[in-house]
DNA sequence: AGTTCCCTGAGG
DNA sequence: CCTCAGGGAACT
């Protein structure tokens, strides 16, 4: 599932392939992924600038002059730039235009399971309202201080903690559990409970793995591709992460999986023991 | 804090 | 055929 690396990977490519660009038209297959506010209509659309493309967590920003175009892949979004309008079963929209050398583009949106979502939106104040009012400090972004600063405000443990998008964005189901396998932290841990020091190594853990997963453009585990349809290859140094009953690659223990807030989570009980207070891990 | 809902394809 | 996967909003 696109989480923060799988996002910047695709928006590295849609940067090359729309930046600098014009849309000419937005297609809408299927009303309901499209959600238009402040007169932004897919019409009004023709002809506006392609800026730069950001990021924030998992959300990708379309600049578009006086509009922002935002884009949630959710669980199985994939945005696709191809050369021509050739609609799947599950192709949502279709943005056309042409890039910064004149050449036309076709950005197709596919989403099987549809819980991805393009907000067209006025760039003034965008900040100010949903979706981008709820997304927090962007994980690469967030300064060892605020990092620090945000764990210990927290109730609760370290897993629903990394996963919260409100507080730390980017990070999913996959990478807290790599994060947490790689310093040792079992994912029940009060996040509250690490002091400086340990928050620190969070911290650094964090920016490690999902630096190291972008320069291999991202974990497909089931159906996240590239926008340019390649796999990423994380997923080969993926410690824990849909791996339940195999040895951990550092100790050989094998591989415990629980269900924490609804998701499946997965650490290694040896090099990840639960720290004192409660029962066995 | 935990549960339900949205959705569909994949896997048992 | 049934169950599972899950991001995030909206519930209880």
């Amino acid at each position: 599932m696109p989480e923060l690396p799988e996002v910047e990977t695709i928006r590295r490519q849609l940067q090359r392939s729309l930046g600098g660009g014009r849309i000419e038209e937005l297609e809408v297959l299927r009303a309901g992924v499209v959600i238009s506010a402040g007169g932004v209509t897919p019409a009004s659309l023709a002809g506006a600038p392609l800026g730069r493309v950001r990021r924030r967590g998992k959300l990708l920003i379309l600049e578009a002059g006086e509009r922002i175009l935002l884009l949630h892949l959710r669980m199985t979004g994939h945005p696709e730039v191809l050369r021509e309008r050739r609609p799947g079963k599950h192709t949502h929209f279709i943005l056309r235009g042409q890039d910064r050398r004149g050449k036309a583009f076709f950005l197709h949106f596919h989403d099987p399971r549809r819980f991805g979502r393009l907000w067209l939106l006025p760039a003034a104040g965008v900040e100010e309202i949903p979706p981008l009012c709820r997304v927090g400090r962007d994980a690469l972004a967030v300064t060892p201080r605020e990092f620090r600063a945000l764990l210990s405000s927290c109730r609760g443990p370290l897993k629903p903690f990394l996963l919260d998008q409100g507080r730390v964005a980017g990070i999913g189901n996959i990478y807290a559990d790599e994060i947490l396998h790689r310093c040792g932290l079992h994912p029940l841990t009060p996040a509250a409970s690490l002091g400086p020091e340990r928050a620190l190594i969070l911290h650094g853990t964090m920016r490690e793995v999902l630096r190291r997963a972008i320069q291999r453009g991202g974990s497909s585990v089931r159906d996240y591709v590239q926008a340019t349809g390649e796999r990423g290859s994380f997923q080969e140094e993926h410690s824990v992460y849909g791996r339940r009953g195999k040895p951990c690659p550092a100790c050989a223990t094998p591989v415990r999986r629980i269900t924490l807030g609804g998701r499946g989570t997965h650490y290694c009980p040896s090099c990840q023991p639960k720290p004192r207070g409660g029962r066995k891990p």
